[in-house]
Parts: structure tokens; sequence; C-alpha cells
DNA sequence: CTGTTAGCGCATTCAA
DNA sequence: TTGAATGCGCTAACAG
């Protein structure tokens, strides 16, 4: 693999030890003749010589290698992520092994395992289980750890998510105040993600004090979803769905669009957004934006203060931007 | 970092040597006493010992990592693209460092070289630039590449793409069909990519030849877009947009949302797209469906070929899926 | 069936 | 101002 030109061949060429090319390549010129340094500088060059990270790493312990593991990369919100995070790591020369959860615990676990035998330094994680325990091998591995987006309980890493509650109560203040009298929440399985829950029970806490209906439907977003939801519907009550997510939000409308029911005349929407395009589907979708790109950029902030020892913080939240639209 | 138990640990806590460990990890039993096979097994569980990859891969030159580099990871063709790759990759125990372009060529040829000194065993890459001598450095390093999406000339690596020209020409006859007068093909600077290239000159060829106006709008995703695009579809003739990728079809689906101006009606609406969204937008966008997870399973396949000596294949076409709806 | 020895490519004492 | 020697953790002849 690579360029097989190694220090020792460097040194023999430029006539000079391999401490003294050791010393070059680390940038300790203090005690170096012009002459060698030059001479160094131009044999590397010849040879086209780089030198081996593995052989590097092996002393120093150093890999320049965090791994980032997200719940599902053809969700936006991940993608989003990994572009606030690698924007931040790059910067102090760190790349990023990515895994791909594909939304399956178990691909999860596998390849989070195999994760572990590359010679990593940290480890940035979406977590897809909210127990702390399936991932308490993680523990054993002395690796700082970050989790983003969702936390995991009991809590034992540092986490960076939005202000769900906040948010979540704003839309919902809104709903009360255009006097719809149901709301349809909408999300995948729920028990699955914590974020969700709190999602869930601020809304209902809330409709429930100001006494409104309020249902919940949680599946995938498949067939079945399409059936709950028409029926969820139906009533004579001025309805409104709220999405927990984004890929659960474009569903629906997919749903609404195919069954020709009008927003916001027949039913209302809102929800969380990921994919930015809520403004492109008719009426315009009232909705919250989940600044992932932004999330990102703080894990990747916050991994790197881990990495330093700085004593970094235990948690960070990011305000979500709420758009209101025509669909509610 | 990690776990500092060594294989010297528990060659003494097992009362064996190295060597012995050392066999038992790559599971050469065939010589080994079973009681021995267990005193090892039982010593690793117990001081929880990994195999640390730096020094392993110090002697087999393996690294299980392979560089992947797109050009705008925000974009949901390249999310798709890692998607597609990285399934394949992780079934061969590969895993990926990832680096984003963020559409800036200045910044994919930097993070290229930070990449280039990780232990990687080859690199795909969705090249920013179409000539193939702005990546002659990756030459010096003999790594297998594979190109995706889009390919640099002169040729010089296996290349993943579409059917670009099949699925253009579909298209470009389905607007004679329908009586279009004109066609104003959108893109981002076309100069940068082969692709946009080859898909604009298929449109014009068989455009021109059937006496059709064209007319090209190449700039960025901006508010000059804007004015560029009313004033061409302002003219007398029937009108269709053709926009030459994913992210300017969004583009100019939002300005025709916010200038309230109607599709099909008004003017017709068509082009690539990568988001596989285009089925909610109002009346349903007629389009070609890029199927970059597919591209990228294929390279995905094609570098663990590479990296296998096997004769690979030094470029595959996959089939578009063309979608017909409401806006043409 | 198992151990001794050497070496992967580099960084770092210690000595000159 | 420079080098020789040693070791990071592991694998692979070669030898018993």
């Amino acid at each position: 693999m690579k360029n097989n030109v190694t220090i020792s061949q460097v040194a023999k060429e430029a006539g000079v030890s391999k401490t003294t090319i050791s010393r070059y390549l680390n940038g300790k010129f203090e005690n170096m003749s012009q002459d060698t340094r030059q001479r160094i500088e131009k044999t590397i060059a010849q040879l086209d010589y780089h030198p081996n990270r593995q052989a590097q790493s092996l002393k120093s312990k150093k890999s320049y290698l965090i791994g980032v593991v997200v719940s599902d990369i053809s969700n936006m919100y991940s993608s989003l992520l990994l572009k606030g995070i690698g924007s931040i790591l790059s910067k102090s020369n760190y790349q990023m092994i990515i895994i791909d959860g594909g939304n399956s615990l178990k691909q999860e676990q596998e390849l989070l395992e195999k994760l572990l035998e590359q010679p990593i330094e940290g480890i940035i994680l979406q977590p897809l289980s909210p127990e702390t325990s399936h991932y308490d091998f993680l523990t054993q591995h002395k690796l700082p750890v970050v989790l983003v987006d969702r936390e995991t309980a009991p809590t034992h890493w540092p986490v960076v998510t939005m202000n769900n509650i906040a948010a979540t109560l704003e839309i919902a203040k809104y709903i009360i105040e255009k006097d719809y009298e149901k709301v349809v929440v909408v999300t995948e399985p729920i028990k699955d993600v914590l974020t969700r829950q709190l999602r869930y029970r601020t809304l209902r806490e809330h409709l429930k004090m100001n006494g409104k209906k309020i249902q919940l439907i949680s599946t995938a977003v498949d067939d079945t979803l399409k059936k709950e939801l028409l029926d969820a519907i139906q009533g004579p009550e001025k309805t409104a769905i709220f999405a927990l997510n984004g890929r659960v939000l474009l569903g629906i409308l997919k749903i609404l669009q195919e069954e020709k029911i009008n927003i916001p005349e027949q039913v209302g929407v809102t929800g969380f957004d990921d994919w930015n395009i809520t403004e492109l589907i008719s009426p315009g979708i009232t909705c919250i934006e989940q600044q992932s790109e932004k999330i990102g950029e703080a894990a990747g902030t916050l991994m790197l203060q881990s990495l330093e020892k700085e004593n970094a913080e235990d948690e960070i939240i990011l305000p979500a931007k709420i758009h209101y639209r025509h669909s509610l």
C-alpha cells in the first residue's frame, strides 16, 4: 500500500541517521545545521517520502481518528450532523471514521464493535438505544464519548441536544391559539428514543391542561401508518397532526397528498423538520427546524476539549428555529 | 487511549509465549492443546484484552480503512452514496474515513492531503474537479482509486456512474412530445463537472434537432438565479425548466413558489432529483431519480475487488429511474 | 504442540 | 550538532 519509502531510506540517501530525519519531521530544528536541514528537505521531496502513520501512532498513541456513529445516514439530520462535526474536527487535523447504524440496533452494535478495533481516540455517538447499559462496553475502553441528539439514561456521557421542550411548548401554545381541538402526535416507535418521549410528554401535558384531546400514533412509516392516521383525523373536531421527526413529517405529507386532504383546511400539520424543505411543500409547513449542523459543531468542539482533557461541559443545549408558515 | 493491556501481559498471565497468543488471535488452533486454548481464552476475557490495530497494521499493511471523499455531504446525493458504500464495505470489515469537500476545491485538496497521511488502503472519490491532473498526487501513492458519480479526464481510474445520456434523452423526447417550445436548462457552474456537460449536450443536441429553443443558466443557487430564471421564462413560448441536479431543482421550485408561478400551467419543470421528495411537491414533479445508494454499493464492490487485485471492471453504469408525474 | 528471534517504521533516551 | 541503541505491540519464520 501507498509509498514504501521509509525513514531509513531517506536517512541513507541524505547521509544522516534516522534520528535526524525524525527530528526534521517533528520540526525540531533548533540544533540542526541549515545544510542538513536542506539536504533532508530535498531528499524527502525527491523520494516522495511520507511518514507512516501506523508506526507513528504505535509510539505516540495518537491516530487523529474519531469514530462517529449516526443512527441513519440516509436521514438528513444525520448528514448535517456529520457536516458540522467534520468541519470542526478537520480544523484540528482530526478525521472521522463513520458508522451508519441504519436504524438497526443490531447493526449499530456490530459495527460499533468493529469500530473499537480501529485506533480511534474518541467516539461521537447518536445512539439508537436510550439505555446507557447498551453501551457499557464503551466504558471499558477508556475513550472519551460524546452523545449527540439523543441522550441515554442513566447519564454517563456529555450530550449535545436541542431545546426540545421549549420548542415543542412554543408550538403547543400556537396550536391552542389556533383553536385546534385535537392533536394527533405521530412518531416512529416512541419507547426507543428519549427525545421522542420528551417531546410527546411536553405536548401532552400542555394540551391536556388546556382541555384538548391528544392521540399518539407510534409506528414505523409504512402502510400501517396510513390507515391509523386516516382513522385518527376522521373525527369532527378541528384536528392538527404533529410529527415528532422529519422522516415522519414527510411520510405524513405524502399520505395527505395521496388522499388529497387539504392543509390546513381539513387538517393542520406541524412537527420537526430535518430536511429544510418544508417551505417548498404547499402550503408551507409550520415547523421546528432542527439545527443539526450546529449540534454537530458543538459536539466536535466538545470532543476536542475532552481529548485535551480540558474540563469540558457535560451538556450543551442549542436553540431550535421555529418557522411559522401556513399549515396550521 | 483505550485499554493498555498488551499481548505480553496476556502471555505472562496465561503462562505461554506471545507467539502462542498471536496464534490464538489469528485462529490458528490446528496445533494447540485444548488446555492452552482455553486458558488463553479465559485470560483474554479476564484482562479484557483487545489487540492493538496499529501494531497489527504495521506488520500486515492492512488497516481496513477506506477513504471516501464526497463533494458535499449536505447534499442528499452524497449521503446516500455513503450509505451504499458503507453497507458493502462493512460486510468485509472495512470502514470509511469520510472527507467532505464542502463543494470547495480548495477544501477538498487540503483534506485529501490529510487523508493520505492516514493508513488507508484505497480511496473512493466523488471529485469536485473534472481534471485528472488535479488528483495527480493520488497516483504517486499506489492506492486503488474508484471514482463515483463524476469522472475526470483523461480517464485514469475506474468510475461508477448513471446512464446520464439515456435518461436525459428520454426526458428530452418527452418534452418534445408535450410540445414545449423552449427549454431553460439550469445548473450550477457547468464547466466544473463533466456529468453536467454531458447532460446539457444531450439535451441541446436533441432539442435543437427538433427545432426547439434552448437556453442555459449556469450559476450558483442564489439571488442571481432568481432573476435570470424569471427573465428566461418570461417569453410567450411554452417553456419548460430542466434542472441538472437535485439542489438546483429544489432551488427552482422554491423560486416558483415564491413567485406563485403555477406548474405546469405557466411553466413546466423537470430535472434530476436526489432527495426523493419530488412526489411531495405539488403537483408532483416529473424527474430522473439518481439512485445514488446503488451507485455507492457498486463503488464499494469495485473497491473491494481492486483491493483483492481481481481484475475489476473499469466502468459501471447504472440505470436511472424516471418518474412521470404532473409537472410537465 | 510451543517458544526464540527478528523486524515492521518510527520516536526517544542517552551518549558523543 | 548528530547517532546508536532501544522499544512501541504485534506477526512470522525457524527451531525445537
